[in-house]
DNA sequence: GCTTTGCCTTGATGGCCGTCAAACCAGGGC
DNA sequence: GCCCTGGTTTGACGGCCATCAAGGCAAAGC
């Protein structure tokens, strides 16, 4: 099925999951010490150039909401956010995580409304960005509008790499996927993995990963169970990764069933 | 079960997934034509800022590939194309559909190589946009600049509604509100929605909502039992949906299946 | 101390959908 | 005409996960 496309691959491509699943397998520590630095140096370009306004929010508090006047993007300076689409009957759906030096809102581009709402796992700063002026800031420094850009790429392209998690995971592996993924993000922002929080109920990492959250649990303990993770004494928010790479490696021996191809 | 969330929902806020489920219905012709008539005007533009190179291709073709160094966006002048993420292992899966207007290759920004490959379904027609020289006449035409950053932000949304539809929504549902995208997508470029062409097998299909090719030929065949989609006489790659509306309605009810709330 | 509330875990059951299989159909080659 | 191939449909069966339910645990309120 499809064969014609997996043969016409060149060989020399870089496969998207790959450099997703085990990045820091691939480059241990190197990549995780560029991009802390690139996300910094981001950070440091913007408050230069812009001097944004800060503003501080506790867990439940939204920076903004679906419908509301798109004006601001913002950028994180520290927290855990957590992007959520509505449905008309008030149900939500988590879409995305956002971290240090993540930009928040370009969903209101387009159509001069935000679509979704932006809300805070935990007590966190952003850096209020007018867009108007951030344009305007562009055109006198081009590496402003290179930061955008990117910020927006990247976004794009980690869409759909989490769609991709979610279509041809089973639930015990998009669980750690999941935990993998809030680990790298942490590792690239320069932060232990060994030891991490999560900032999320499992009902929340249930609905972002498109199950319930007994199935959720059930995952989690059959990841205790297999050593892969550990809860700690007391909580059972904190896990504890001893190897971010076994977690990686039981990711992918899910995706390939049937190794036997080639 | 979160509630506290769907409580406080401003009622003045305009849900992202009403728009999306339902946009002709709660707009008929009026938002097609502003939509249509937005397109053609920032190819227009594109055209005249630009006077972008042309290249023809082929059913099966790519535009670009995973890994590929990456110098060019491209707009799609005509045809369809799908966006496909890979596997190390060399399967693929299908993270994103394309229609006339569409920009494509903004994941390359980030990293400079593209992330996965774009494919021609169908004979089409992309114009090439090299991304500095787009870059520099943005200095010169800041609407230019404009029609990317929303070409950019259109994207993110969608993939998120994507997203949503793929978490939440059982089997049949996808299939009808993949139908219900195609469809209107089409109707956004002008094109007639009644009767339709997929361009995709079942097991495209399948890939790109997450599900078997088995499973997406049951979902059609009990669509069609409901007489909210007819095959043509010939061919099953043709479909005649009578009334998209209907369709979205289908959609919604898997979505509610518990009305009485509030 | 008790109670309440929210979150988590574990078990039992059923249904949706993945898997395997067989058969149909259309088109192309000859 | 025949055969072959790729796409599609439909059925039977089984497993994964949603659902329903019960109970545990910790923090907060009194």
């Amino acid at each position: 099925m499809l064969s014609h496309a997996s043969t016409s691959a060149s060989p020399t491509f870089v496969p998207a999951l790959a450099r997703r699943l085990a990045p820091s397998a691939l480059h241990p520590a190197t990549d995780n010490q560029r991009a802390s630095r690139r996300i910094a140096d981001a950070l440091a370009l913007l408050h230069e150039a812009l001097v944004p306004q800060r503003r501080v929010l506790h867990a439940g508090e939204r920076i903004y909401q679906a419908g509301a006047h798109f004006d601001n993007l913002y950028v994180m300076n520290s927290g855990f956010f957590k992007i959520v689409n509505l449905t008309p009957d008030g149900r939500e759906q988590v879409v995305g995580l956002k971290f240090r030096g993540d930009w928040l809102g370009f969903d209101g581009i387009a159509g001069g409304r935000y679509s979704c709402d932006a809300v805070a796992m935990d007590t966190g700063e952003v850096w209020i960005i007018r867009y108007d002026a951030l344009l305007a800031a562009c055109a006198r420094e081009p590496a402003l509008l290179t930061a955008l850009h990117e910020a927006m790429s990247r976004e794009i392209a980690c869409d759909r790499d989490s769609m991709m998690s979610v279509c041809t995971l089973p639930a015990d592996a998009r669980v750690a996927d999941f935990l993998r993924y809030w680990a790298e993000s942490l590792a690239k922002r320069g932060l232990r993995t060994d030891q991490i929080t999560l900032r999320m109920t499992r009902a929340e990492i249930g609905n972002y990963l498109g199950m319930t959250l007994e199935t959720v649990s059930r995952a989690l303990s059959r990841l205790a169970r297999e050593n892969l993770i550990a809860f700690a004494e007391k909580g059972r928010r904190d896990v504890r990764i001893a190897d971010v790479g076994a977690l990686a490696g039981f990711v992918q021996r899910c995706l390939a069933p049937a190794p036997a191809l080639q």
